[in-house]
DNA sequence: AAATTTTATTATGCATGCATAATAAAATTG
DNA sequence: CAATTTTATTATGCATGCATAATAAAATTT
C-alpha cells in the first residue's frame, strides 16, 4: 500500500469502510447513510434539518433525498419548524429510535476497534493529514493561485 | 476535526479530494474516475481491462461502464485479446493521450502538495492508519468472529 | 412597505460505487 | 472430449454524491 498515491489510500479505505457499513446495515434492510442520519437526529427533541447536514458533512441537497428515503419507510417524520416557515424539523418515530441504537453501535465498535489497535499519536497524525488535505483543498490553494 | 470520528474524517475527506478532481476535470469535460483510468493504461501497448481493475482498486464492474462512456468519448478503444477470447485490451487513442498528460499532471501536483508539507513519519503514519482499518475489514475481524 | 437578495428545501440528472444476473469463453474435471 | 466450473465482461438497478434549477419563505435593502 506504501506505493500508492495518498489519494488512492484514502479513495479505497473510504470504499472499503463504506462497504463494510452497508453489508451491516443490509441486515437489516438499511443503508449506510440511513444509519450516520438516525445518529445525526436528537432523539428527544428532533432536531431542525439545517442542522443536519453541518453535522453530517452532508450537502442540503443530498441529505433531502435521504430524509424523503427515511420517510418513506417510517424511521422518520418531519415536521413543520414554528421558528421558519422554510425549514423542518425532523424527528425519530419509534421504528427510527430502535434502528438508531443498532446503527450507533455499529459506529461506536468499528472506532474503537481501531484505536484500541494503535498508538494515539499514529491517529493523530492521521487527523492532521486529513486536516491538512481539507484545509489545502478549502483554501483552493493547490491548483490556483490563493485569490482569498 | 478532532472531535469526529475516523469513518467521518475518512469520508469527508475523501469526498473532498473527489469533489476537487471532478472540478477540475471537468474544465475539459472530463471526470474523475476517466483521469484515473487514462493513467492506469499503458500507453504504448495497451493494458489488459483484468489488469485495470486491480491496479485502480475498482471492481469489474464500476469499470466496465467507465470504459463504454470513454470509448463513446473517444478516448479509448477495446481491442480483441489475442490471449484470451473472454478480456479485452483497452488502448490509448491519440486524444486519449493528450487527457492523459493532463490528468497526471494534476494527481502529482495534488500528492507532492501534501507531501510537501507535513513530515515523512506523519505521511507513514496515515498509511498505517489506513492499512490497519483495511486489515481488519478484509479479515471481517470488526463484527464477526474470527472465521478464516 | 415593496423590491431584491438570501436561505431552506425539493426535484432531477449525471457520476460512480456495489450487487446481481446474463453471457460467452476458458479452464478444469470426469 | 463432454460436462461442469470458473473467469471476464456487460447490463441493470439501487445508493449516495454533486450540480443545477425551481419554489417558497425569510431577511435585507431601498
Amino acid at each position: 500500500m506504501r506505493d500508492k498515491t495518498i489519494d488512492y489510500v484514502l479513495r479505497t479505505t473510504w470504499l472499503a469502510v463504506q462497504k463494510m457499513y452497508n453489508e451491516e446495515a443490509s441486515k437489516f434492510d438499511s443503508t449506510m447513510a440511513t444509519g450516520f442520519t438516525l445518529l445525526s437526529i436528537d432523539p428527544e427533541s428532533g432536531t431542525p434539518s439545517t442542522a443536519l447536514g453541518p453535522k453530517m458533512g452532508m450537502e442540503a441537497t443530498s441529505l433531502s433525498r435521504i430524509l424523503k428515503t427515511m420517510e418513506e419507510s417510517g424511521l422518520i417524520e418531519r415536521k413543520p419548524n414554528p421558528k421558519d416557515g422554510r425549514s423542518v424539523l425532523i424527528h425519530l418515530t419509534p421504528f427510527g429510535r430502535e434502528k438508531r441504537d443498532y446503527s450507533r453501535e455499529k459506529v461506536l465498535t468499528f472506532n474503537e476497534t481501531i484505536r484500541g489497535q494503535i498508538s494515539e499519536e499514529k491517529i493523530d497524525h492521521f487527523y492532521e493529514v486529513a486536516e491538512l488535505i481539507n484545509g489545502l483543498i478549502s483554501k483552493k490553494s493547490i491548483y490556483n493561485q490563493n485569490e482569498d
